[in-house]
DNA sequence: CGCATCTTTGATAGGAGTCAATATTTGTGG
DNA sequence: CCACAAATATTGACTCCTATCAAAGATGCG
């Protein structure tokens, strides 16, 4: 097996992982790992020579730029994520490292070939795409309804989950991704809002804030009922 | 060729227009087309014999419920688009007629085996994923940051365009498919709001009131430069 | 150690929500 | 076809949440 892919952390959850050994080598030597620093872009709003890519650790997040040169984050993605608008001429999109990141990384015409060759390939996509589809509507929902406070306990239990082992149960102690600012850039809120709002989270007793980064969650519970959410 | 596909008016841009004819005959005798009046519903959240459907006319509303019982619309469903979640158990949310509808319906075990046969209707549906997964992208853009005055504005220009005949370009008139607890709760605002705004963008002189449901687009590049979009 | 960046905290104001009343439209049955 | 009831939409007064403006504390980096 090809040495990048043995030692992938990502070989049995990233989409490439239906594929046959056989395919997956032949896929891996036209795909390139790539490593970003903390605020490099993958690719921006506009390119059109913009690729895919699966990220293999670390994290992104994508970002729409506003013609007043605000962004907005729409989305971050975790290690397996897979990025790219494969149909469209140019990237609509920012994509931006938010720490070290590593990703594989395939042109378009690439990607385009393979998803005809390996028809599983294809099929993982768009499963992927419809939970990237539902992700999104999830934040619709959220920020559409949803007080300052209920948006906030919803990305802290959202992140203290995916901080954990286990799927369902959030994690008891996690660093945030985001600086202030990002966190109110995607919340439709701003940084004094957020940091009020972390402070009365912490008064209430749901959380406790170790240091600038550091949450821990000391009421879970009591979070997701504030956040609004039944479950998911 | 099959009778019904034969005189679809979306054979030519649904998702199954990538298939051969044969595939397509053979893909018509597992599905069958269903008619929907304004407030029927499709499928519900929760459901898990949800089926997918592709849309052939009419317009249909995807909506989640949260615990309290209150519906907030993710998204709408235009002819030619694809509906269904066909990787997860039950069905996460509601769809709702909001006009008489036409659909092509295909039972979830049928779809699955279709998308193995067919790897170009798995290409094709990635594809509407992907355009669909870009369209909530937009919605949480606009939802986000964005004026109650913002949001309804691109929601009338959305709606003058998908109105209109020719891609680009906004029709001069049409009816809103939406009631105003509709709009409102779309873009998550509230009725009178939505009520308030639209009179303001008449006075402004954008827009004219026909009745409860028309709209005269009077000046779009008004419309545009109020909705903060450059474009699309 | 000092500067730059990020975060917290405070005071104020504005936009949208809420509550309430009125007007309009729609649909149904007489 | 009209009349009445129910649903939908408009308008007004008031309140509350969050944005904005401003300044002071942390934190981190060279």
């Amino acid at each position: 097996m090809n040495l990048v892919c043995a030692q992938c952390p990502v070989r049995d959850s990233a989409a490439c992982s239906v594929l046959e050994e056989k395919e997956r080598d032949a896929l891996s030597t036209v795909g390139r790992t790539r490593v970003l620093k903390r605020g490099e872009m993958l690719f921006a709003a506009g390119d059109d020579e913009a690729a895919c890519a699966t990220l293999v650790s670390g994290a992104m997040k994508i970002a729409a730029v506003d013609r007043d040169g605000n962004e907005q984050i729409l989305s971050l993605v975790h290690p397996s994520g897979f990025i790219g608008e494969m149909f469209t001429p140019f990237a609509h999109h920012d994509v931006v490292a938010l720490t070290e990141s590593r990703l594989c990384v395939f042109s378009r015409k690439d990607m385009e070939r393979a998803i005809e060759d390996y028809p599983a390939l294809a099929r993982a996509l768009l499963r992927r795409s419809q939970e990237d589809l539902h992700a999104a509507r999830s934040m619709i929902e959220l920020t559409a309804h949803g007080s300052a406070e209920a948006r906030l306990a919803a990305l802290l239990y959202d992140f203290a989950r995916a901080a954990s082992d286990s799927p369902c149960h959030p994690a008891g102690e996690f660093d945030l991704p985001l600086s202030r600012g990002e966190i109110a850039n995607m919340l439709g809120l701003t940084i004094e809002t957020v940091s009020r709002k972390l402070g009365e989270l912490e008064d209430v007793g749901a959380i406790r804030r170790k240091g600038k980064r550091g949450i821990e969650i000391i009421d879970p519970a009591h979070l997701l009922a504030l956040s609004g959410k039944d479950e998911n």
